[in-house]
DNA sequence: CGACCAGACTGGTCTGACCAATTCGGTCAG
DNA sequence: CTGACCGAATTGGTCAGACCAGTCTGGTCG
């Protein structure tokens, strides 16, 4: 047991909420019993019930601490619900793959209006990997992920690059598992890549957008399938963490 | 002075770091120091140093806390650095309507796909609203983000909303100050209410799309021309916080 | 049956202390 | 003079115990 006392708390306590053992607006345990119930100090307990308020599941208050609607909760929570089981729900994935693929689009318009020469140079140096034969899958995710890096940057839409920084801090380490069985079809994305290259030398933004676009739909499909190769369909989970309002 | 001794050092410590008196990877005071200065506990220089990781600002490691990259830091800044100013940044502003209207494209477009006709009504029953001459400036306002509202929890997409509502809720209030000098184009903006509604009761995805980007466009053009009212052109305030890389 | 009141309980804060790890300074060998 | 090295001071992390103000609960009284 590596994890310190305050986080074993608190991860029990999220899943517990996110599981829906405890219902929205329920009271929770009080930091003493808490404290008692793990063995530990109030202040452990007290920090476990400050984490769970960061991650907006909880709202803690003098007289109690109650479970909040989860559609109130911090982006951070997506995390933790995609570590709820061993492989993360194939719905959830598709919503995080839906954004991004919206603020990376956003990012791109940008990037092409605002970028100099040279940036945009930059930029298309980062999909030149992705119109060539990968060496292996990871390569090319990796390559993938440096191009989005990339376009974040130059996009200057600071909070565009917040929310992708957020979201895929948290979504990568969850697709882990999932890496082995996702098969990209590299043809496709292969031709799309030159077609991206080709927007961005003439800046042609409706076509920047375009090929994006269908990207996206292309890794969104591929993740899909690696789900259903896992024998999971889509909607499952997800309406078993309700989200009720208060 | 109804601020906690915490809050005091934490807000203190975020205007320093986010006005740039601490350069990225610099040490920041000690907790002991910290409580000194401030005339306060331990606790509360610690529970203000938590605050300010939490945030993304800092990094804190055993042997001292050090100052993060802005660019990693969490979206829960954002109504911190509008705070910096009497009135937020006209740059940052317009970073976060482009970002808003982004996630309201993609939400409106799964509300399209995805609702049953009842719940289509119901959207659209927002949309009347804006079809008709506003009573006044703030209860269009209000109309507008109850339809925002509706669309985001018919889409289904719960990090949509989760960014949605982070945003909002930092947005809003910082531009109370500005909204008496926000002068939008009624009519065109009842033309496009016409327009998104019967593009809903078509369930034309396409045109609601175009329409939500027209909307938006309109939405960012007033709140610019407001800034400028107030004499503040764009591009004034993020250069002073400079993105540096770690 | 409802209003009300006291006591138990809750979170918020403070004090003071100890530990392990990191920093930082000076020291000493090369 | 430079470098490695080592120890003391400092740092964050944690714990224990205590008090306060506000909330909540359960029983009592009208």
């Amino acid at each position: 047991m590596s994890l310190r006392k305050h986080e074993e708390i608190a991860d029990s306590l999220t899943r517990d909420i996110l599981l829906g053992r405890y219902r929205c607006g329920e009271r929770l345990p009080s930091e003493r019993d808490l404290a008692g119930r793990f063995d530990a100090n109030r202040g452990a307990a007290r920090e476990a019930m400050k984490k769970l308020e960061q991650l907006g599941l909880a709202t803690i208050a003098p007289g109690g601490a109650r479970v909040a609607p989860l559609h109130e909760a911090s982006l951070d929570v997506i995390g933790h619900m995609m570590a709820l089981g061993d492989v993360p729900d194939p719905d959830l994935v598709d919503q995080v793959m839906e954004v991004m693929a919206s603020l990376v689009t956003v990012a791109a318009e940008n990037a092409v209006r605002r970028s100099s020469d040279t940036a945009l140079a930059a930029i298309r140096a980062k999909v030149k990997p992705l119109m060539q034969p990968a060496a292996d899958r990871t390569a090319h995710a990796e390559a993938r992920l440096e191009l989005v890096s990339a376009i974040m940057e130059a996009s200057g839409n600071l909070i565009c690059r917040l929310i992708a920084r957020a979201l895929l801090a948290q979504f990568r380490p969850r697709m882990i598992p999932l890496e082995q069985h996702v098969v990209l079809d590299q043809q496709a994305h292969r031709e799309l890549a030159r077609r991206l290259d080709a927007a961005l030398a003439e800046r042609d933004v409706a076509a920047v957008r375009d090929t994006f676009r269908a990207m996206s739909a292309v890794n969104r499909e591929s993740a899909q399938r690696a789900f259903a190769a896992l024998g999971l369909n889509g909607s499952r989970g997800l309406h078993a963490v309700e989200v009720n309002a208060s």
